[in-house]
This record gives structure tokens, sequence and C-alpha cells, in this order.
DNA sequence: AATCCCCGCAACCGCACACTC
DNA sequence: AGAGTGTGCGGTTGCGGGGAT
């Protein structure tokens, strides 16, 4: 049961190969087959170990291996297979042809996984992520979208009244049965480093802002935040459709339009639009509200900080250009 | 132009397991 | 049964290219 020490051996050469080792070992496999890995560098002239043959004829040198960028379809597959298999990069390479599993995996760790985690998905699980550190730059990216608002006009309990809803739903996953005490000190904490953020004057969206806005199973996302979305709402089905190619674009919604709609369905996601309060400033907007079918929606909080409208969302809606109300009428 | 830094990818490392003798 | 061998596999490393400063 011991470990082969093909590579351990001396004076065997190491690192990137040659086009003449690449020359030598196609025309010995092309000839003889590679029969023993082991036995094969010797025979093809090649002063490498068996193991580093095997690797470089597998992963580079074959000849039904496919080069170049992976398909949105190929994408799609991996993500697939990934949230069935896990890590079974040999078993995913298997189900597409000419992608050997060290290509795969390179691609999920260089590619797919920075996206499903920019997400606020867990790249495991391919879950949403409620812990408040992952979802951290996702409230960061809140605080510099709010920099881009109208926030001056808001009162400091308006501020901390939004942030704090958001805490709350996000530090309790989705079903926003909220437990206020049991995330106090947590969303205290993020409160005071979102507050020391958001004075600073950001001025720009910075990439995850956009990202986080694409996601509706997305815990910060899942808050008033919907609709400020700069792209079409998507569903984890959908990912294969945001490539870098892909940027975000301007998603208008009118709050106006649902004012009077008691609830509408998104994605498979149910909003529920609520107006209520005073509303403080020309823009008559609205907290959108995701609620779960069967567990009551997040008026029923016990958070002394329920949702209300304000001017926290500035007039960036237009229904005209909402492919989303286009698809609700 | 020079340097730094980040990212992608090829290659390596080491473990596990099947197989042979 | 156990030692040795061959291979598969997932994790990690480090080099090189390109963009940023």
């Amino acid at each position: 049961m011991g470990r082969s020490p093909c590579c351990d051996e001396n004076g065997l050469k190491k690192g990137p190969w040659t086009p003449e080792e690449d020359q030598k070992l196609v025309q010995y496999i092309e000839k003889h087959g590679h029969g023993s890995w082991r036995a094969l560098p010797k025979l093809a002239g090649l002063n490498r170990c068996g193991k580093s043959c095997r690797l470089r004829w597998t992963n580079y040198l074959r000849p039904d291996i496919k080069r170049g960028k992976f398909s949105q379809e190929e994408e799609q597959t991996i993500l697939h297979l990934h949230s069935i298999l896990g890590n079974k990069w040999s078993a995913i390479a298997s189900h597409l042809p000419g992608r050997t599993d060290n290509e795969i995996k390179n691609f999920w760790n260089t590619h797919l996984k920075k996206k499903l985690i920019q997400m606020g998905f867990d790249p495991m699980t391919h879950q949403p992520r409620t812990d408040l550190v992952s979802t951290l730059p996702y409230l960061l990216a809140l605080a510099n979208i709010t920099d881009l608002m109208d926030i001056h006009h808001q009162s400091l309990d308006d501020q901390l009244a939004k942030l704090h809803y958001l805490l709350q739903s996000t530090t309790t996953s989705n079903t926003f049965t909220t437990n206020y005490d049991q995330n106090a000190i947590t969303n205290m904490e993020a409160i005071n480093l979102l507050n020391s953020i958001s004075n600073n004057n950001v001025k720009e969206i910075n990439p995850s802002a956009a990202m986080i806005m694409n996601y509706p199973q997305n815990p910060a996302f899942s808050q008033g935040i919907a609709i400020a979305s700069s792209q079409p709402l998507h569903h984890p089905t959908m990912l294969s459709h945001m490539s870098d190619s892909d940027p975000p674009q301007a998603v208008p919604f009118s709050s106006q339009s649902c004012l009077n709609s008691s609830e509408i369905s998104m994605q498979g996601t149910n909003f529920t639009m609520i107006s209520e309060g005073d509303h403080t400033s020309d823009h008559d907007s609205s907290w959108m509200i995701p609620t779960i079918s069967g567990l009551g929606d997040a008026t029923s909080s016990s958070s002394s900080y329920g949702p209300r409208s304000s001017s926290y969302w500035p007039d960036l809606f237009y229904e005209d250009q909402d492919p989303i109300m286009h698809h609700l009428s």
C-alpha cells in the first residue's frame, strides 16, 4: 500500500515542459501507447518521472482535449454538477468531453467560486450565506449605494432604522422570523462599521454592489435593496447568464406602480409592498419586503424598526423601462 | 520605463486505493 | 496477508503575463 516514490528520485527534471519534451512524449505514445507510465520516460528518452509524463499527457497533450474558454453551457453544467458532486473534479470532467479535471478545477477556483462568493452564495453548499462576515461585503456595497442616494435628507434614526432592518433579516436567514435580541451585539457592531464607512464619500458603486443586487436569494439583497436592483433579477438556475461579458445594467423599478399591489411574485420569490408612515420627501418610495410562503412577512418582526416608507430610495426606477414590471403586467 | 501586484494556469505534491505477486 | 507498484484524485504551489501605479 505504499506510495510510489516516482517523483522523489534524484536527477529527474521538474517544472515546465519544453516543446522537445512534448514532442518526444507525443511521438512515443502515438507509436506505442503509454503502457506503464513508470517505464515510459526511459523508453521515450525523457528525463522525467512517469507521473509527470502522465499528467502532461492527460492534462495537455492528449489529442482530444478541448482548449479555450468554457462555454455558457459548460459553466452551467459545472455549477450544476458541483452542487451535486462537490469537488469531484474527475466525475464532473466525465460529463464535459474534452475537458480535464485539472482544467475544471482551475476554472472553478479562479472564476466560478469567486462568482458565487460575490453573489453571497457558499461555493460549497451553493446556498445563500447568512453569516455576518460573508454578507458584510453586500452591506458595504449597500453603504456604497446609499451614498449615491439622497441620504443627506435622512435623519440618523431613519438611516439606523434601515440598517437595522437589513441586518436583522440578514442575520436571520430567509425566514424573517427575526429575533432581535439574539443578534443585537452583532448588529450594532455592523451598524457602527457601516456608519463609519458610509461617512466616507464613496462615489462609485463597486462591482460587488452590482452583483448582490442580482440575487433575490441573497440575504442582504432580500430587503428593500431589491428595488435598487441594477440588473434583472436572477435566479440560481440562471447563474450561467451572469458572465463577465454580461455587465450589470440599470434596472428601473417603479415603486409607485406597486403601491397598490399587496403582493407580487418575482422569480419565485414573493415580495410584499408596504407603504406606511410618513413620506418624508417627494420620493414616494416603499419598502419591498420579501415574504416566504407560509411564514408571514417581515411586518410581523418583533423589531421596533419595522419597515416604513421614507426617502431612502431615489427615483432610480422607471416603470416604462422595467422588464420585471413588464413581465408582471 | 520601471516596478509592483494580481491572476490564471500548468505542474507538482501527497494521499488513497486497486491490483499484482 | 502483506509488501510493492500503478494510477487516480484533490489540494496547493509557483511561474509568467498583463494591468495598474
